[in-house]
DNA sequence: GAAACATTTTTAATATATTGAACACAGTTA
DNA sequence: TAACTGTGTTCAATATATTAAAAATGTTTC
């Protein structure tokens, strides 16, 4: 009924991330509690592990457990361009608040970008998005104060701002000229 | 000698899109090839799952195999501010190109942001990076011209423009001013 | 109430993931 | 040559993941 997804080769993952870090199956071993023996096979594709044990071995590779699950990814190389006559603007409600949406439609899911343009006075509240995102914020002109949950700072033109936003947070424009920031928002 | 890093309880998860899907394990037996026994046991977390069933009841589930992975989740609450003056920058070897690299070292792995400004005539040579890495990259003033293996293409003020960079590429100043490039880069 | 059904849990048997030890194969060193 | 490393691979034994079928637990219907 259903056409076959696809299946990934962590064997491949593992075999190279170990390369990479030019670490014998011994240390692995060791490292990560997980039997040498096992990690020939796994490396040899000659078992389906468990994922008990892939969380071992990642934690041995200290690298994230998708890592190690990469499928074969995509073979076409990607060369998209979103003009700026095609790029999807809006206007906040709160009045003042230009937004771009840069992100091309087909975009990666995971992955956003925005450019904000505040007028002076200008705040734009957002609300929580969804749990584990994150907003990297850039202040490209002009001076905002930013404030999620507890947290609060003033950023000048130049200073970079990382946190979680998966909760209420607020931007103000502080300056007496218009104010810009790049938002990249992962999820 | 290692901590515990953190054991994931998938059956949760398991349960969880389960239950929001609104899937009997019968149904979702079906829809994945994993046998509903097999089901009842992960969700009430006896066994350790092998990572082919797993990847199985994702795609019965239709979401990413990593939703079902979802650890505890990082409790603290980042709110890290990276300031101007303590962002580090560099001179590529061609003159003319200024790097600011906007990412903090605490930075997610995955992702790295700069913002780049070339002075009249000067260009960019960069090597290919880690595959499957894609470069965002947004124009925020000036002219440029971005090749990247055989595609190039010209873009402005405004424009943005996602590729694939797993591959030689250059990035060449077109217009009579400085112009300035926002770069996301994730791998 | 019980009969009929849908859903989840447990049971017993099988398949296989995991392991420690033995093995094979290099590259030193003496 | 042999002895001694370090490497990755197979071997038999064990632990356990996986399954089909049965038992249990609701949930509806008459």
């Amino acid at each position: 009924m259903s056409k076959i997804p696809k299946p990934p080769s962590i064997g491949k993952n593992v075999k190279h991330e170990r390369s990479v870090q030019k670490l014998s199956l011994d240390e692995l071993s060791t490292a990560s509690g997980v039997s040498k023996a096992m990690l020939s096979q796994i490396e040899s594709g000659k078992v389906n592990p468990t994922v008990a044990t892939m969380w071992k071995i990642a934690h041995g590779l200290s690298v994230e457990f998708n890592v190690l699950m990469k499928g074969e990814g995509k073979k076409i190389r990607r060369f998209d361009i979103n003009r700026k006559a095609d790029i999807t603007t809006l206007d906040a409600d709160a009045a003042g608040v230009h937004i771009s949406v840069l992100s091309p439609v087909s975009m990666a899911e995971d992955l956003e970008l925005y450019l904000l343009t505040f007028k002076p006075g200008a705040t734009l509240n957002s609300q929580p998005h969804y749990p584990g995102t994150e907003e990297f914020l850039t202040v490209l002109a002009g001076k905002v104060k930013v404030s999620a949950g507890e947290n609060e700072t003033i950023l000048n033109a130049g200073d970079v701002l990382v946190y979680q936003c998966d909760i209420e947070h607020h931007i103000e424009n502080l300056a007496a000229t218009e104010s810009r920031i790049y938002l990249v928002v992962r999820f």
